[in-house]
DNA sequence: TGTACATCAGTGAACGCGCGTTCACTGATGTAC
DNA sequence: TGTACATCAGTGAACGCGCGTTCACTGATGTAC
């Protein structure tokens, strides 16, 4: 009855499995992206017949939407680590891009191409409008330098429909700035990591810490 | 033996099955995805047997590489009809909204979550280097005004690796150019178009207009 | 400490499905004389 | 213009596969008295 602790070894034992299946679901996922993840097939490397895994997850969408939800409140934690420890917005970046180089097939569940028809449950846009939150706390730094004409229009568009988020009014300065951090590093990521500028001869890291000091600046 | 006009009927017929294919092959990656991409499901919305495509593909990879091949030359076409028409940069960001606009299943086909293992053909990273040409030509633009430090930074990296695209060297200022117009619009374009700014309330296309401006600038 | 019962993990067989692909064959369309 | 032959489109049956999922059942683990 008490919930203390590790809970009862049953309970523990449940944990471990379904972390191992998990495990073995990303091992998948890595090698063979999200649309091949197969439930047969994970029973088979757990040593484990395919029916037993219903036992854990009441189906294939079941456990990839817990590996997505998963897949979230790991970037989420990454990027509230990082700004728990002072980072600023360049610092939110580079955290961003090592989680994101650790596992490309797991951000590309988050941010690759969607799935027509799936929608995402509730509590996961949740976690996404909390990695915002902490993009926004960020983006609303002491240097608001000169913007040029087109950042106005641009903020004065954002300050009519900032109701979002909870009624969170952040500053339209700093929802640009969060803004175009995301849009901008999203795009040199996903185009890195889905190898479109192998042979191009540079280095994607440059690119991407450059536009890092644009939106320091 | 003349390869003149349009063939003869036989030809013609060929021609226009295989279009008929790839049409239904589109509106199925439209519905359901690439990856639920189905020989079987196409013959029967055409009303004809299974392994009659066979006679027109040799196999779902080579209609799913040809589709590729078709979505690169289209958008291919029309960043260099933009061009040709005098569009600035500015010009070729709004025609690939556009084209990404009209069918964004066929933008991720291109750009989204790579497939672990598939390896593009040679000819189309042969157009997508087409793509990158025409982009740095229109980046080589007049108005080289001041840029700050950290883009100095960044052009001297690519100064230095400057070779690819068939020895075509570009300006390194142009070159970074491309990059950011490349990088920045299809970070908001993947975003949106997988609908990731549903419910924040403001509208993607400012964000992009605004983007362009920069990259104007 | 020992027995009786409930809970739960895992098995193996089975269902139904749709897939890509091969193969032998029919029937229509085009070609050669 | 007519006949003989070659080419090619399309069919239907079949193969083998792996998938998700259900179901009745066995055996082990935990709980209650």
């Amino acid at each position: 009855m008490a919930a203390a602790g590790n809970g009862t070894p049953r309970e523990r034992y449940r944990a471990q499995l379904r972390a191992e299946v998990k495990e073995r679901a990303w091992e998948q996922i890595a090698a063979s992206g999200a649309a091949g993840l197969s439930l047969n097939a994970i029973a088979k490397q757990i040593g484990v017949s395919g029916p037993a895994l219903y036992r854990y997850f009441a189906s294939r969408d079941e456990l990839i939407t817990d590996l997505i939800r998963d897949a979230y409140r790991s970037l989420a934690d990454t990027i509230r680590t990082a700004a728990a420890s002072g980072a600023d917005l360049a610092g939110l970046g580079h955290a961003l891009r090592e989680w994101a180089l650790a596992d490309p097939q797991r951000y590309f569940l988050l941010y690759g191409t969607p799935v027509p028809g799936y929608h995402a449950p509730d509590d996961t846009t949740a976690i996404a409008a909390e990695i915002m939150t902490a993009l926004l706390d960020a983006a609303r730094s002491p240097t608001d330098t000169a913007q040029d004409h087109a950042d106005a229009r641009l903020e004065v568009h954002l300050a009519e429909h900032r109701h979002w988020a909870g009624g969170h009014p952040a500053p339209p300065a700093a929802l640009r700035r969060a803004l175009h951090f995301w849009t901008r590093l999203h795009g040199i990521l996903s185009l890195e990591l889905a190898g479109h500028f192998t042979g191009m001869g540079f280095d994607p890291a440059q690119l991407y810490t450059n536009e890092l000091h644009h939106l320091a600046q």
